[in-house]
DNA sequence: TTATATTTGTGTAAATAATACGCAAATATA
DNA sequence: TATATTTGCGTATTATTTACACAAATATAA
């Protein structure tokens, strides 16, 4: 911290945003979380949702709220990715560097209500996200192996799943996301050996046919309670 | 990124710094290396090494510049960390955002030069750091946790040994950091049993007696060649 | 009504990996 | 020459992961 008091005199133009890669999950696809710029260089490009931060805001709360303002999504799990700001050139007026954040949706805020702020919001399935401005691409594609690597690691699958699912729900979920094949025998006992499902007792039929299933929920308390005497959760496959 | 065109003027007082989390180790010991402050608020307090970032200057570049203006020291290991910046009254004039990084050297680089730079930097044993100005503290407690468990999944404690090195002081470096018990035997089964290590057929003796034993160095190009191939290097204990 | 397709729930044997050890070889020192 | 110390290697036991089969509960078609 010597620059600062060697020159009290700070010259320095950079002005700080944050950004999010939103994840939503339907249906065995993985979706981010889109806005398309209405003015400016970029004016109708599609871009991460973020903003710059104000002087008094904490960075999360500074995502949350441009979250709420550009796209009226509010997410169930965020925590802060990487800080990009590399590309000296990006404004020709200052250089930005941005705080970018990882973020999850539960099904129940995934569809973007019709109102003012949503309209220019939009999920894209992962294999389809378009060019994006800025260095987001690089952002999602980082965010992408975040989810994927934590996954197997934490149970953030969970935070894209209702709140009550069936095994074959929490089963293709991490089937997709990993792309990998999973026996679902062997799925059900490691997942249920942590002792981190509720048994809601309800029983329902997701398709048309087959057998119905038993709905289960995550115990948040009882996995807190867990890793406090060093409990891992753990999912691999060969 | 509305915000930006809705209110052209951007009235942002936020500035921003990079500050580096640099670890050594020396005989079983973890250590920090920290700087002392000679002006401002904080003089004489003990700080991290870093600095405000040039406008034109990657992240990253402006670490290691700070790093070798402030205390003379070449890292062999660096990674962003994370961004701190919700102490909004840091500082009365603005408010400072920094990019913390976390940063290893092997112990060629660890001896302080005493050269005009060196004078205020000063290594700290992990367990006896003094309370440091700003989030300081915060940041080595969450670097010592990146530390810890980084060792268990990336062959990282390599950055932190000479290049050529004994089983033993591999497995020491092991025991100290993660604070643990480690059979010799298990250990030096699982490491070479990834292939990563190379044999230098020099023998040495390391203490007063005892037999003498094989330097290995960390062949870093086959690790790379492994990672292709979906290679996990994985440590762990009971 | 019966057969068929579909999905869920449970169990067990085989293969693999982790753990807990014992002992000989090579050196310095008493 | 005996003893302490450190290195190098091996094997039995235990735990975990993987592969795989079948019955139960439902919808639909014959």
């Amino acid at each position: 911290m010597l620059f600062l008091h060697k020159h009290p005199m700070i010259n320095q133009n950079i002005k700080i945003a944050v950004d999010a890669i939103v994840f939503g999950y339907h249906n065995g696809i993985v979706y981010v979380l889109a806005v398309q710029q209405k003015f400016g260089k970029l004016a109708n490009h599609w871009v991460l949702p973020g903003g710059f931060i104000r002087d008094d805001e904490p960075l999360i709360q500074g995502v949350e709220r441009e979250l709420q303002e550009e796209t009226g999504v509010t997410v169930s799990y965020l925590e802060q990715l990487k800080t990009f700001g590399d590309d000296v050139a990006r404004d020709e007026r200052f250089r930005v560097i941005s705080v970018a954040y990882f973020a999850l949706v539960n099904p129940k805020n995934f569809v973007l209500k019709a109102d003012t702020d949503a309209k220019n919001a939009k999920w894209f399935a992962i294999k389809d996200v378009p060019k994006l401005g800025y260095e987001h691409n690089e952002m999602v594609q980082l965010a992408h192996a975040r989810l994927k690597n934590k996954l197997t690691y934490q149970p953030i699958g969970f935070d894209l799943l209702d709140q009550e699912f069936l095994f074959s729900d929490l089963e293709n979920l991490y089937c997709s996301i990993l792309e990998q094949d999973i026996d679902r025998r062997n799925f059900r006992k490691k997942i249920l050996s942590f002792g981190i499902l509720e048994e809601t007792g309800k029983v329902v039929k997701k398709g048309s046919s087959g057998r119905p299933g038993e709905l289960f929920s995550f115990d948040k308390e009882k996995y807190d309670q867990l890793l406090k005497d060093n409990f891992q959760f753990e999912i691999k496959f060969a």
